[in-house]
Formats: C-alpha cells, sequence, structure tokens
DNA sequence: CATGATGATTATTG
DNA sequence: CAATAATCATCATG
C-alpha cells in the first residue's frame, strides 16, 4: 500500500488515503495478488487520464472497455465523493438561498391584483375590489369595469399560459439533462446528489425567467390600473337634474352650505351619484363661488326665486319672488334668511 | 380650436 | 378626517 499515494500524486488526482478506497480495494481482492490490482489501478487511472486526447471512436471504446473494468464501481464511487467534497467545498457557502422578497413583493401583488390567483373568481373579485377601494361609482361606469376586467383577463391569460410554457419547458430540460447525466454517469463520476443539485441550478434558472415574465405581468397591470384611473378621472357632466338638485340645496343653505352626512347621502340617492362626488360638487361650489360671487348672483338668485316660488305655491302667498325666505329642502336644516353677498368663512 | 365650465385629484391645514 | 385651495383633465360651446 505504500505505492499507492506515490501513483496518485503522479497523475495529479488526490484521492491519497482515501477511506472508500481504501474498503473497496479490500473488498474482494484482498490478499490474492495485490500488486497486480495495483497495476490495475494505475491502468485504469492512466487510460482515464489520457482519454481526451484519443481520437472519438478510440475513446468510445476506450470508454467501454473502462465501464467493463472490474475496479469500475470502486473508482466511480472514489471520484464521486472527490468530486462531491470539491464542488461543496468551492460554493459550498452559496448553496443557501433566502427567498428573495422582490419575488415576494411580485408575487403578493401578482395575487393581489387577482393575476395569479384562480381562474375565474380572482380576476372579477380583484376587479370589484379595486373599484370598490376607489370609490365605488355606481352602475355607470360598468362599461369601464367590464372593460378594466377584460384586459386584466388577458393578461392574466397570457401570464398563465406563459408560466405553463416554462413550465413544462423547465420540466422537460430537467428531465432531459437528468437523463444526459444518468447516461453520462456510467462514464463520468457524477452522483446522484450531483443531479439533484443540477436540477436545482436549472430550477433557479427557470424560477429567474419565471421572475422576469411576472415583473412584466406586474408592469402591464399597473399600467392598466393607472389607465383605468385616468379613465375613472375622465368625468361626466351630471344631468341636468342633478346639478338643479345640487344647486338648490347650495342656494338654500348658503349661509351654511355644508351638508351633513346624512344630507350628502340625501343628496346623492337623489342624483344618483355617489356621496363622495357629492361632497365635490359641494367643495368646489363653495370655493368657486366664495372666488367670484358676482358671477353666481344670478344663478343664485334664479334659484331663490324657485326655491321661493316652490314655498309661496305651499304657503299661498304671492308676493316673494325677489326676497324669498330660504325653506329646508332636503335634510330639516335651519332655515337661515337668503343674504345675496354673504360670505362663506 | 380657444376658452370657460366643471368634475376629480392632490397638497395643505386645523 | 373634513374643508380648502390649487391644479389637472375633460366637457361644452361659440
Amino acid at each position: 500500500m505504500d505505492e499507492q499515494p506515490r501513483l496518485m500524486h503522479s497523475h495529479g488526482v488526490g484521492m491519497a488515503g482515501h477511506p472508500g478506497l481504501a474498503q473497496h480495494m479490500q473488498d474482494g481482492t484482498a490478499g490474492t495478488d495485490g500488486e497486480g490490482r495495483k497495476q490495475d489501478i494505475g491502468d485504469i487511472l492512466q487510460q482515464i487520464m489520457t482519454i481526451t486526447d484519443q481520437s472519438l471512436d478510440e475513446a468510445q471504446a476506450r470508454k467501454h472497455a473502462l465501464n467493463c473494468h472490474r475496479m469500475k464501481p470502486a473508482l466511480f464511487n472514489v471520484l464521486c465523493e472527490i468530486k462531491e467534497k470539491t464542488v461543496l467545498s468551492i460554493r459550498g457557502a452559496q448553496e443557501e438561498e433566502p427567498p428573495d422578497p422582490q419575488l415576494m413583493r411580485l408575487d403578493n401583488m401578482l395575487l393581489a391584483e387577482g393575476v395569479a390567483g384562480p381562474e375565474k373568481g380572482g380576476g372579477s373579485a380583484a376587479a370589484a375590489a379595486a373599484a370598490a377601494a376607489t370609490g365605488g361609482v355606481g352602475a355607470d361606469n360598468s362599461a369601464e369595469h367590464s372593460d378594466y376586467r377584460a384586459k386584466l383577463t388577458q393578461i392574466r391569460q397570457i401570464y398563465h399560459t406563459e408560466l405553463e410554457k416554462y413550465e413544462q419547458a423547465c420540466n422537460e430540460f430537467t428531465t432531459h439533462v437528468m437523463n444526459l447525466l444518468r447516461e453520462q454517469s456510467r462514464t463520468r463520476p457524477i452522483s446522484p446528489k450531483e443531479i439533484e443539485r443540477m436540477v436545482g441550478i436549472i430550477h433557479r434558472k427557470f424560477s429567474s425567467i419565471q421572475m422576469q415574465l411576472k415583473q412584466s405581468t406586474c408592469e402591464a397591470v399597473m399600467i392598466l390600473r393607472s389607465r383605468f384611473l385616468d379613465a375613472r378621472r375622465k368625468r361626466r357632466n351630471f344631468n341636468k337634474q342633478a346639478t338643479e338638485i345640487l344647486n338648490e340645496y347650495f342656494y338654500s343653505h348658503l349661509s351654511n352650505p355644508y351638508p351633513s352626512e346624512e344630507a350628502k347621502e340625501e343628496l346623492a340617492k337623489k342624483c344618483s351619484i355617489t356621496v363622495s362626488q357629492v361632497s365635490n360638487w359641494f367643495g368646489n361650489k363653495r370655493i368657486r363661488y366664495k372666488k367670484n360671487i358676482g358671477k353666481f348672483q344670478e344663478e343664485a338668485n334664479m334659484y331663490a326665486a324657485r326655491t321661493a316660488v316652490n314655498a309661496t305655491s305651499v304657503s299661498a302667498h304671492g308676493s316673494q319672488a325677489n326676497s324669498p325666505s330660504t325653506p329646508n329642502s332636503a335634510g330639516g336644516y335651519p332655515s337661515p334668511c337668503y343674504q345675496p353677498d354673504r360670505r362663506i368663512q
């Protein structure tokens, strides 16, 4: 056994004193003619080391010969172990892979947008949630909703088909590589562990491709969302009746044009708009009225007259068209006197 | 097409 | 959080 280290060293393969080798060398061949075995090992190693120098046909034949050699399993295991150790020492540290926070973010977002979730229900649920979150307008923008939903569905379908494609390609490639490695493991020192690692590497690669897909899908959803919000921003003027109702309330409560929440709800129902739209309207109206009272004077008089007519028609009193008292129209509010140039404070 | 009206959004404030 | 003020984006009109 004293010749072995030298032999190994001379071939540049550092397997000196390897327990596995010693083990294997004792197996089956112990005792009989040790010199012959050592010679065998030397031959095998020599052949392995020089196999790349030969022509393809020669190498093929040599490989076959080596495969059939009785020392082959032992040597194979030894080489596998050595390789395993080397590989592990090279990149044992970076083996661990914490879940990528960015990937998690993408996943969460896709899930939230209903892209990554269940096929049918998720999308519409997300769209409904988005609609509710952005102010829950009634049925008048259902066209936009369906448009949004259709586009989201489209994105989702593309995403899923692409993902499936990747998945399939990944599986195909993995099995292909595994077969290849298994095939090669007859001639090369490839252990099952290594195949496993290879599969892991492939999966990581493919998941990074998937991440790109997720990224671009997220971008598409973001763009769609912003478009949707922009579309929501696209306004339609309230119809005449709604404007009249709102103006009526405003000018009847000119001294305190701040409808309570219930009053807003009432107005919203009457005008078939949302409460937030009522709030918007009153906010705009107050500031614009205050900014230029003169401009609104005519309008103010008109609505004042109208409410006066309403009031007088109820009270059967005919001569108050120009200085009407303000009836409380919708909500049972205190009815202050109408003052044309009253300031909003 | 320029312009004012108007609904919605955003930043600020109390 | 609601009101305000400024601003944006679109509508409507001459």
